[in-house]
DNA sequence: GCCTTTAACTTTTATTTTGCAAGTAATAAG
DNA sequence: CTTATTACTTGCAAAATAAAAGTTAAAGGC
């Protein structure tokens, strides 16, 4: 049920590097936070998002990532109970990677789309 | 045996982010990267990093990584045939998202260790 | 020549993670 | 009372990852 190494909180090591990467370095993750990034906030709309996230694995990383204090969920209304959700500063903190990324995309990976001006403002 | 989305050459979307994500964005390929930036080059010093790689994915991913020319492998000596891993302009290109890893868990994950000096200036 | 060692893998067989399809809960609207 | 919407959960199949052991091609010692 638990997927970390003993008690030290560090999955694999304690490198800086694959530290953060035992946190947000699966398939999914790092895709949910740039529909945060870009505004997006709740469940449906990320389902939309081209990239077709299976719906139970969307559940469950946006449990992780609440319950690493990446983002926060709240509810925007009640009857019926309905939510959204918003990156901490912990997670915004994580937004110069998909800059990085995207960088090398723009790169290296013709074909792939220009995001738009304020993603590079974020 | 592929897992490529048909023509495109995007496994998922042509998003520059996620573009990115589909080659590097699984939970080893940057733990190598990591490991080449900082000079380790031979099969056998990538498995003995402190998050124990399995052999098998371990070939796996320098194959995909020189496939996607990430890296080149090169024989080093003929007899007995051994190999060294180089990294390539675009691998190198990828350094800046180390950075950024290591930056936020120097930030957010306390007790990760510091990286030498010489990391910082790659 | 024979035995042990080393580097670089491969193979086999688990275990875990991911993906797909369908189902459920709590309302609102008609 | 029926349909629709959002936010999920459940069950099962498929794919990826992991652990352990085995293979290949030599070198080096005795």
């Amino acid at each position: 049920m638990s997927k970390n190494n003993s008690q030290s909180g560090f999955a694999r090591s304690p490198c800086p590097v694959t530290s953060a990467l035992d946190l947000v370095g699966d398939k999914w993750t790092l895709v949910i936070l740039r529909d945060l990034a870009l505004g997006k906030s709740r469940y449906k709309q990320f389902q939309e998002s081209p990239e077709n996230i299976p719906s139970n694995i969307l559940a469950d990383r946006l449990r992780r990532m609440e319950e690493h204090d990446l983002l926060v969920k709240t509810a925007y209304q009640q009857r019926p109970p309905r939510y959204e959700y918003r990156l901490t500063q912990k997670g915004r903190d994580l937004i110069p990677l998909l800059h990085v990324l995207a960088k090398w995309s723009l790169k290296y990976r013709p074909g792939c789309w220009d995001p738009p001006e304020r993603f590079w403002s974020l």
